[in-house]
RNA sequence: GGACGCGUAGCUCAGUUGGUUAGAGCACCGCCUUGAUAAGGCGGGGGUCGAUGGUUCAAGUCCAUCCGCGUCCA
């Protein structure tokens, strides 16, 4: 009869599944986090320790989480763990950043394709319930993650408190001397009577009048030109009717300029557009005169071809020589690149168009134009019509000419928009050092990585006054009034304190929803603002919102404090919420809101590309967590090197999968063999332990070191291949390989046994712990098992831990002797192998066992005196059935492979001169009997 | 177009101040194992270090130009 041996050898048992299951099975954790509440037990724990506070960014809450989005939750979640079990407290208030106009956006689209009609205050709902039910999704998705958080506490910036801090910072801005009114270019649909966001614009195709225009030059000898005849430059435009608010023409300072001769006229041009300039202007026979580089032409005059003005030449880079004439017609109140070009050069926003699209009567606006409106409607424009007779009367209209060409059109009225300036609310950035203020600040922040201070420090100092104010109806209301009869508009830090309180209690709707008497009831209102009051519709940009988030959250929150220690967001951030948070900071509380900012790449596919909106699949976190679940998402997020563009691809996560299978294997092999083990009855002293034990336990130390040195500057994809290395080199293919028949064969209490599973559960602990912050769930799990040897019989989460401190008994004197001596013995083997590759290859041989090995070599030779010393350790540290030694003088070192002589033993594979009778058993080695009778005390 | 960054094996990453035949894990191929088995061991193949030029006795590592990609800006 066959005995089968296997049910005699001490087997791999443990509850805790090889196989994970994953997707099925990591709710149940969540779930399990959440009722016992782990976030609650871990600041506890760590009550009147230091605390370090992360403080959040919050994410925008119009659709789902965004793999970018959990790849950034999930490093705040990693570092907050681990800073945890290094003993500081890290509290963590998510925040829901709600206001915008994405939402306002996505919402009035809905409410158009129902054919209702809503309100401001109808609208603010609709946004609100919007972002809310975002909120309520984000959140789930973020707990499916495994992000622990104190979400009892998370902060919106849609809430009333939030909303009260918001107009409190702005109250302070205003107490400061920073805020003021101007004017600024924006898109405006004229049937709507409403300024427009980018969003809402869409391009359409649309047939344009483009003309050819001069404008003459009285002294072109001021700049050196040496013209033949009376001097024009000629502008080109597709919008006729902005030229009676032009107020400069712009050139390119690096182009080069051509006079262009013909009929006794001479025009400037840039050289490169000079011909198609001549054919479309049917200037046959034009010959070409003086030239020169546009930054010559600066602050040349001209005049403008039909109002008694000056149009000073100005230069400016954005001016291309591709379409055109090079010289660009520039009126500041109509278009965005005008209006910088105005600012630089100190010309006046001038926009004489009003709200219904028709010209003002200011006394500059040519008296024929009065009224007329610059609505196109089907293809006139009464404006550009009357613009055309103006010019043929002046005599400075070159040519006219058709172009079809893409213009933005208002995305309700379809019509197409016009540029115009409106009166902004602005932060100016300059006054009262406020610019210094903030590089002062950035200097003294950790940026990591370090180009980070670059990028924040170029975004700070080039970025022109911060245009505050928003025609929006979602979002915080920017409390200004303004006179009916005179425009004037009205702002007081006072009145602004009053309104905060009245949101504080009643939320931003109060707003909308009030009068102006009820709005300034038992306000300080200023004595010297007139009785006629109207209030203001204007919204704040929602970068101050969130960039108020540090006094609105970290100053508040009892838990946390200001500054915040650690932001941690994408790079995009530097011109974003670092910025405007660093802004509304240095405003309020003349310093930054963070001791140390760390930036993320951004998510790309597998070539490297970003990720599209038009990519077939939507990349959210959801598509990957119930693909592959969230640990893999989590140890996805710890192989990346985060600071570069991070790939997300679908071979990237089945590789990351198969890599969790390692981790989760040997946790398998660690429980499975320690199971039996008591440390209170069975532990051995360290001094007492094997050679082979001590020196895991000296790469155990080397592991720590490693994990933590790269943890603390939060590289932690350098944590993960040191764990990645351990477990594959260190366990699997030393430590355990040496460690298996020992485990199996012996008796359960054998000292060998005891030894090796003395140090398994140090090494076990230890691991566990390492890798806590990464595999979050998968630790907790194997920690109930090694608590307790269930999967959720511990009464403690391995999160409530200390991080592993490196006893300095694992690296005595003894122990880095064991280390030295095992490395170079784990060298000598790699002969063996490649030996007995070569005979498994040739059929000779299977398991190592089955082979043996002699080694002959000076007894005075250094590897051979080791080899004597381990002598007794080497089968098991080999593998092998024996190895004898052969001394022999002068001989270089030599090993040499064979097949193992002997009887092979049924039970224990090894190899032996002889087997003996085991009763029922049959026949097996010496020490196979020793151990069955032992076990089972009858053979 | 501008500013800043990145580009090392199929994939994810290491490669100290320039110095021997460029490393690791995973994947791949072959063999073994089936007593960690939806596991494990052993052996192996695979990189002109984005390209080209330059500095140097010596460059993945320094410089220049170009190409590709990303973020922000225009």
């Amino acid at each position: 009869m066959e005995i089968d041996f296997k049910d005699t050898l001490n087997k791999c048992t443990t509850g805790f599944p090889m196989r994970a299951g994953l997707v099925e099975r990591e709710p149940v954790r969540v779930a399990h986090w959440a009722k016992s509440g782990l976030y609650e037990q871990i600041q506890a724990k760590r009550q009147g320790c230091p605390v370090f506070v992360l403080h959040d960014g919050p994410p925008f809450t119009n659709g789902d989480v965004h793999i970018g989005t959990a790849l950034n939750k999930l490093l705040k979640d990693t570092i907050l763990r681990y800073k945890s079990m290094r003993g500081w407290r890290t509290p963590y208030v998510p925040g829901w950043d709600c206001h915008g106009l994405p939402i306002e956006f996505k919402v009035m689209k809905e409410i158009q394709a129902s054919k209702k009609s809503l309100d401001a205050l109808g609208v603010r709902k609709a946004c609100a319930d919007f972002s809310a039910a975002f909120i309520e999704k984000q959140r789930e998705q973020f707990l499916r993650l495994g992000i622990l958080a104190d979400w009892k506490s998370e902060y919106r910036t849609m809430d009333p408190g939030y909303e009260a801090e918001i107009l409190k910072s702005f109250a302070t801005f205003v107490d400061r001397g920073l805020v003021y009114r101007s004017k600024k270019p924006v898109y405006w649909s004229i049937p709507c009577q409403t300024a427009l966001a980018e969003a809402e614009v869409e391009h359409l195709e649309k047939r344009s009048t483009s003309i050819w225009v001069g404008f003459p030059v009285p002294n072109p000898a001021s700049r050196g030109i040496t013209a033949a005849h009376p001097l024009s430059v000629v502008i080109w435009t597709t919008t006729p009717w902005t030229l009676p608010a032009n107020l400069a023409i712009a050139v390119n300072p690096a182009l080069e300029y051509v006079e262009v001769r013909h009929g006794g006229r001479s025009f400037l041009v840039a050289a490169a557009l000079r011909d198609s300039f001549v054919q479309a202007c049917e200037l046959t026979d034009a010959v070409d005169g003086w030239r020169g580089l546009g930054k010559t032409l600066e602050g040349l005059v001209t005049r403008h071809p039909f109002i008694e003005r000056d149009a000073p030449i100005v230069l400016a880079d954005y001016v291309e020589d591709k379409a055109g004439t090079g010289c660009v017609h520039t009126a500041p109140g109509h278009g965005l690149e005008d209006y910088h070009t105005g600012v630089k050069y100190g010309l006046e926003v001038y926009c004489p168009v009003k709200d219904d699209g028709t010209y003002v009567d200011d006394g500059r606006v040519p008296a024929r134009l009065v009224g007329v409106s610059v609505l196109e409607v089907e293809g006139k424009n009464p404006g550009n019509i009357a613009v055309l007779e103006l010019l043929k009367e002046s005599g400075h209209l070159l040519k006219v000419q058709g172009l079809k060409h893409s213009y933005p059109h208002c995305w309700r009225s379809k019509s197409p928009v016009v540029f115009r300036a409106l009166d902004q609310w602005f932060v100016g950035l300059d006054r009262h050092g406020l610019r210094n203020a903030a590089l002062d600040a950035i200097g003294k922040v950790q940026w990591i990585p370090a180009e980070g201070e670059n990028r924040i420090r170029a975004a700070v100092s080039t970025r022109p006054d911060w245009c505050i104010s928003r025609q929006r109806a979602w979002g915080v209301p920017i409390p200004s009034f303004y006179s009916p009869s005179t425009g004037e508009s009205y702002l007081d830090a006072g009145v602004i304190r009053h309104v905060a309180q009245k949101v504080a209690e009643h939320g931003a709707d109060w707003w909308w929803a009030s009068s102006v008497e009820t709005l300034l009831e038992g306000a300080p209102v200023p004595t010297a603002w007139p009785k006629d009051l109207r209030k203001g519709l204007d919204t704040l940009d929602v970068w101050i919102d969130s960039g108020t988030s540090h006094l609105a959250v970290c100053a508040k929150h009892p838990d946390l404090h200001w500054p915040a220690d650690l932001y941690l967001e994408g790079s995009d951030q530097h011109r974003g919420w670092f910025q405007s948070s660093l802004w509304t900071s240095v405003a309020v509380k003349h310093a930054a809101p963070y001791k140390a900012v760390v930036t993320h790449g951004f998510v790309v596919n597998e070539k490297r590309e970003k990720i599209s909106k038009s990519d077939a699949k939507p990349q959210t976190a959801d598509v990957y967590v119930k693909t592959y679940g969230a640990e893999i998402v989590r140890l996805w997020v710890a192989s990346q090197n985060f600071q570069k563009d991070v790939p997300v691809a679908d071979s990237i996560f089945k590789n990351i999968s198969e890599e969790y299978r390692m981790f989760r294997n040997t946790i398998y092999f660690l429980l499975g063999y320690t199971s039996d083990f008591n440390a209170a009855t069975d532990a051995v002293p360290l001094a007492q332990c094997e050679r082979i034990d001590r020196w895991v336990l000296v790469e155990l130390a080397k592991l720590v070191r490693a994990v933590t040195e790269a943890s603390e500057v939060y590289e932690f994809h350098q944590a993960k291949a040191a764990l990645a290395n351990f477990t594959s080199n260190v366990l699997s293919a030393t430590y355990f390989k040496v460690l298996k028949n020992r485990l199996q064969v012996t008796v359960p209490n054998d000292p060998l046994r005891r030894s090796s599973q003395t140090v398994m559960r140090q090494v076990l602990e230890v691991y566990l712990k390492l890798l806590a912050p990464f595999l979050s769930m998968t630790a907790d799990e194997a920690w109930s098992h090694f608590q307790t040897q269930t999967e959720y019989g511990a009464t403690t989460s391995i999160h409530l831990e200390d991080w592993p401190t490196i006893p300095a008994a694992w690296e005595d004197e003894k122990a880095l002797d064991a280390h030295t001596k095992v490395e170079r013995l784990q060298v000598l083997v790699g002969q063996v192998n490649v030996q007995l590759e070569k005979m498994r290859q040739a059929g000779e041989i299977s398991l190592s066992l089955d082979a043996a090995a002699v080694v002959t070599g000076d007894p005075q030779d250094p590897d051979f005196v080791l080899l004597t010393t381990c002598q007794a350790e080497l089968e098991d540290m080999w593998v092998l059935s024996a190895v004898t030694l052969v001394p022999q003088k002068g001989a270089n070192l030599e090993i040499k492979a064979m097949k193992a002589p002997g009887v092979r033993c049924p039970r224990s594979w090894k190899y032996f001169p002889a087997l003996v009778d085991a009763g029922r058993f049959g026949m097996v080695s010496p020490r196979c009997r020793e151990v069955l009778l032992a076990k089972y005390q009858t053979l």
